[in-house]
DNA sequence: GCGCTTTATGACGATAGGCGCATTGCGCGC
DNA sequence: GCGCGCAATGCGCCTATCGTCATAAAGCGC
């Protein structure tokens, strides 16, 4: 387990990454970015938001570093960067559905 | 890795998660229980928050179950429940640190 | 150069959530 | 029962962020 105590900064800087995956317009773009490269005309179309909101929200995931760009032609082509995203959400993914179980579990019984 | 596409309702849970943690307070709370239970009042010490902020921030980490509450007399003890969040920000810590490193590589190179 | 397409940014309204104050509820000792 | 201390909730303020529209910047073909 990480160390006994963190410093305020350190919490502060992890929480602020589950920050960027704690918008669902944000995960999603991650997520189908997981599938492949894509170009931004595509994501606006997966996602139904506007092209502004898109771009800002490729902002802030690529100022953090969880994807990159790279030019095809006049578009762009947006990758997902490293699998730590994926690991975390598979985590939490398997968290809510033991959750779920267990309700059902102590309905069940009840 | 996860399977291809998440359904929109997994993605909305799954960054309802997250955003438990992309709160400091809460994620104070949650590493100050890490290292056992502790009273309510401990925990408002330790934080420097309202009773009330910390009342509600507890009990929303308890809706999500990541803690649980037992009475001891008159206070209530609260124990953090599983090692996700561990896991958690491990992943993410070690991410920022190897972040870094690769920025100091770069300053260093440039 | 000019226009056209694609992406980024400025400005704005709307909403969510943090945070505290004051109050209510709840469990214990008397 | 009554009072007392701890925890939860109603209310309001305020900031941050979402999400859009309109506009500017940047890259390409002509």
């Amino acid at each position: 387990m990480a160390q006994g105590t963190l410093t305020p900064e350190a919490l502060e800087e992890i929480s602020q990454f589950f920050r960027l995956l704690a918008e669902p317009t944000r995960l999603q773009l991650l997520c189908q970015l997981r599938q492949g490269p894509m170009d931004v005309a595509s994501l606006i179309q997966a996602t139904g938001f506007s092209q502004s909101h898109i771009s800002r929200q490729l902002g802030q995931l690529q100022r953090a570093g969880l994807v990159t760009s790279e030019r095809d032609g006049v578009r762009l082509l947006y990758r997902a960067e490293g699998a730590l995203v994926d690991d975390l959400c598979l985590l939490v993914q398997t968290r809510l559905r033991q959750r779920l179980e267990a309700q059902l579990q102590h309905l069940a019984v009840s």
